[in-house]
DNA sequence: CACTAATCGAGACGGTACGTCGGGTCTTATG
DNA sequence: CATAAGACCCGACGTACCGTCTCGATTAGTG
């Protein structure tokens, strides 16, 4: 995506950049990843990493973003609110562990750094939020769900109060928080 | 809060700063807000703001957020679903609007910049949550709403996805979505 | 001099500044001897300093004259060789030992500072070019030395080098260099 | 000296930044020299300017330094009197001047500012130093100077009295002033 | 197998803002 | 009424990182 110059050259470039970055960010998160630095781990000089991404922000996005897609795989326990109950869960301790900071700190210079958006958007949204459909779609086609309700408004209503809670550390992000979420959205705010 | 040395001198230069800090917010958003741009436009020196506040961001949450919470009043409906709706409607009415930018802008620096987030936090998190706190008690007062749930879990609810959305971009903030997250955390994504 | 508000707590606090100011300058040089350190230590406020002395470097300069005077007797051996020799080295001892540094950063702060100049030409060369002057005097009436040449020029052909030295560093202030400038200024340049 | 790689652009942003500081220091005095006036008036970036001086200092010593060798040309005259009259002369004529003035600061700046002090001694010293031991050597082959004292004793001897009367400003820096110092140190100060 | 273009590493550079420091002035409340 | 306390303005400091740039060396795939 975005660039797509096929030369073995490149490629190695990329990837060494990508590894570095990564593994800048879990030494020191974002700020560790100066560009500076990426291009001294690397090997990599900043010319060439600046013809392979708009900005600094786009390459730890992307770095970052690789891994984590397999890092959350998608639960299937055949019922939807065991299926969201699990997925809930499973983000949430990835928030609240080593990696939940440098995700925070990279949504949060997407905002600032607009070339970065779509990076961001790409390694980070789209995925997840497919996954999310996926299983929406399935618990539809079962009948569990409210058909009147997109996948889009679910997935946020689910995981939009996780981010919400990353950011600001205004409530904690344990599993019985978690599950409180999941439990409400399930089921609805008013009396039954 | 944080201090206050109610000499006449010290207020006077805090007021200078807060008051030329909004309108560089409302000009340029949080990028048009420098150190060196605020002290310039109130007159106080650099080292005299830096005695006030610990970090760039810390001044701009305070001077955004002093005049925010009166910028969203509290609905009084008489019944939940409007109250909640309604306030719903108006955040997010807040959020595309052009301090929409600025909030996020602010909320973003607050993850970085660690000495901005208790400014954050008190200046927009702290008076917002306790406006809908007293809203979710009238509402379970009136038996409407659901004991086992805070009110902490339901404005989350609520308002992540909102803030969500803002941050990424990924989704409109249009009044009709507003209210599909409205009705769908109201009622949960359950099938009836 | 330069003030005269015989008020015993004027003299308290000039006596305590001069004092504190000492020490300081002891301690770290003139670079650690802050209006703001000399005030917290002296528990003079700022503004009675400042009403005592225009600047800074005044301070100092007094402070660290004021004891300099003594620690330089003149010396009478009766002859004028023996006694000048005698004289350039006690000065020279001085400006090698720990106070010599101080006396530099002094001088050079005095090329700055107007204001602090006449302090510093009262407090530290009035006194011992009127030492010198008294030791030529004698040497003149004794007719040991050439009365073509002013007690001015003599001090300056002597103690001249010491400072330039002491100043640049470019050359040491053993007391052999002291003794070879000695011997070169009284017998002249020139070949016998 | 202290590097020289040799890139073009290098070269070009070193040669701007001395060439401004001089006009500056010309203008306004070593005050006037700010790093912030020496990076406007240059075009040359802080960051680049402090990549290759140490200090504000040591960019004035040397901007100031480079010409001022050829200021003041060796005379000579065939003797070793008139010789060095000449010089002192040449030199006391420069102390009086408005360089004197910049020269004096720069040595004071020196004494503080650790990291600029080989900087003056290899722009101002050295070269000076040079030439007066050249001079100093031919006149020890004439047989007109006494073997005895070292080009270094009779360089300070010499010009030691004109800075210590620049810094201090106890004394003037006349010619007769300058000729008087000259006669004195050549024929001594003893009775002949 | 050399040749010619692209591509690269190295790192200098301009720019912009940062947060800090010290000097000297001024205000307020105290004794 | 002078003082202690200390807030304040000013102006400069030296640093950090960004993204652009120039350079000479390295490399690919063509002729």
């Amino acid at each position: 995506m975005f660039e797509q110059s096929s030369h073995p050259r490149s490629l190695r470039a990329k990837d060494s950049v990508l590894c570095a970055t990564k593994e800048l960010l879990d030494e020191g998160g974002l700020g560790a990843a100066t560009v500076d630095a990426i291009s001294a781990r690397s090997g990599v000089s900043k010319a060439t990493i600046y013809k392979h991404w708009p900005c600094r922000t786009a390459i730890a996005a992307e770095a970052f973003g690789r891994r984590m897609a397999d890092s959350i795989p998608l639960p299937n326990e055949g019922n939807v609110i065991d299926d969201l109950t699990e997925q809930v869960r499973r983000v949430s301790r990835f928030y609240s562990g080593p990696n939940g900071k440098v995700f925070a700190q990279l949504l949060a210079a997407s905002v600032t750094d607009e070339a970065a958006a779509p990076y961001f958007r790409e390694f980070f949204l789209d995925t997840r939020r497919a996954n999310v459909a996926e299983l929406w779609e399935r618990a539809l086609r079962r009948g569990e769900v409210n058909p009147a309700i997109s996948a889009g408004t679910a997935t946020d209503l689910l995981f939009g109060p996780l981010i919400f809670r990353l950011l600001t550390g205004h409530a904690p992000l344990t599993e019985h928080e978690a599950d409180a979420i999941t439990t409400a959205a399930l089921h609805g705010l008013l009396e039954p």
